[in-house]
DNA sequence: TTTATTAGTGTAGATTTTACACTTAGTAAA
DNA sequence: TTTACTAAGTGTAAAATCTACACTAATAAA
């Protein structure tokens, strides 16, 4: 049983951050090309280290805002990664964190000052230590969190027609879903608003704009619904 | 952009393990009753720190052994805890691990050798720091997991009855379940084998015993089939 | 032999999921 | 102004799954 803490081992805590966009067709992450030793040059998801009167939630909104200049966007803790010589320089933990980003909303900033970049789901390089398999955890938990809870919203801006929906779903979930299905089911849910307005750049008849109804859907839930897809 | 780990901070990391085990009508918990300060004689969750030499998973797994003598079981990562000032003693950083243990096989060693003591999940005291969030997250996610996953058998003996199926996934669930339309669900998973052995303990006709059956399973999985429950 | 107790079994109705094709609205080109 | 083009938008029947429900069987104890 231990009771002094001061012969326990202390290690460095980094948080690393699978940071999620969505572009019309194809869900993508957010890369920086690492510019120290080791592995420089190589691409690096964003990260940073925990510093000692912050918590994790609060060192990954730092290192995303300090990184990408983004501020107040769903952020979720994944895992701990922990092998031993995952970061061949010194011993160091990380944990990784994954963020839901509205791409249009956030390009500019984005490519003005930073030098982040962003890469297809489906064709991005090949990263530093564990980063490859954080990124596949992170796809699993995020394929789970937006079948169970309205989180999917917040890779579409806030005014998005039922294709940009359905083509979210189909790119998470990595699977062709029936348009009409899909439609009468997220009718079917009942925490969408349908706007006057229409989007007419994908069409020449134009679709309708829909937003996220985040007050209803609460109301809801505190009736006892429970959203899933 | 860092370059040297040196002017990093660095941090104690505890691994705490919420222990599940099952007895006939309840879930329950392992826990401890701690012998140091803070929070002297209140009631724990097993814990100690990760050395530098080892990982998370390797962490949980001495410590559980060390303080249960329990090996080769079920552990999962849950989450990595990490408010300021969670323990009021030093800056500490804990993940939590859950572990499911198969009650009857182990009671001996337990009680014998080891001062820890079981609690039902329904009715256990308030634990130190934040170890009933702790607690909490463990079984929302031991609830998903089970559901998803044919875990729910590590919580029992080796040969089990389908009313003992049952009343573990109603204990888990926290809801009563139909016993015909479970055992029909059970049935058509249908990675269970019926032996020619009855258990007479619960009634005078006595129920026939199953056990899992890991080889079928593997082979369904690897053809696309998942459980759900 | 009777009694008491839990094990074990099937089905009809309700609900949910799936598969599927034509019309409409609006723009741009002729 | 007419025509042609493109994606949007809509309903239903069949299949699959889920739900509710009650009696008989086997055995040990009295």
């Amino acid at each position: 049983m231990i009771h002094d803490y001061s012969f326990e081992d202390k290690v460095l805590l980094a948080v690393d951050c699978i940071i999620f966009g969505f572009d019309e067709e194809d869900l993508q992450i957010l890369l920086i090309k690492r510019d120290f030793e080791p592995e420089k040059g190589n691409w690096s998801l964003m990260g940073g280290f925990l510093k000692k009167d912050e918590d994790l939630d609060q060192a990954a909104n730092r290192i995303l805002h300090h990184l990408t200049g983004i501020n107040n966007v769903y952020m979720e803790q994944l895992y701990n990664f922990s092998k031993v010589n995952r970061d061949p320089a010194e011993r160091t933990l990380s944990v990784a964190y994954y963020a839901l980003i509205n791409i249009a909303e956030h390009r500019q900033e984005l490519t003005e000052n930073y030098s982040a970049k962003w890469f297809k789901i489906s064709d991005y390089p090949s990263l530093i230590f564990d980063h490859d398999q954080m990124v596949q955890k992170a796809i699993a938990r995020l394929r789970y969190r937006t079948s169970t809870n309205p989180i999917g919203f917040e890779l579409l801006p806030e005014k998005f027609t039922m294709r940009q929906l359905q083509k979210l779903y189909e790119t998470i979930l990595n699977e062709k879903l029936d348009k009409r299905n899909f439609i009468n089911k997220i009718k079917s849910l009942d925490i969408l608003v349908k706007l006057n307005e229409k989007d007419m750049v994908s069409s020449r008849k134009g679709s309708f704009l829909y937003k996220f109804d985040a007050k209803k859907y609460n109301a809801k839930v505190e009736e006892g619904f429970s959203f899933r897809l």
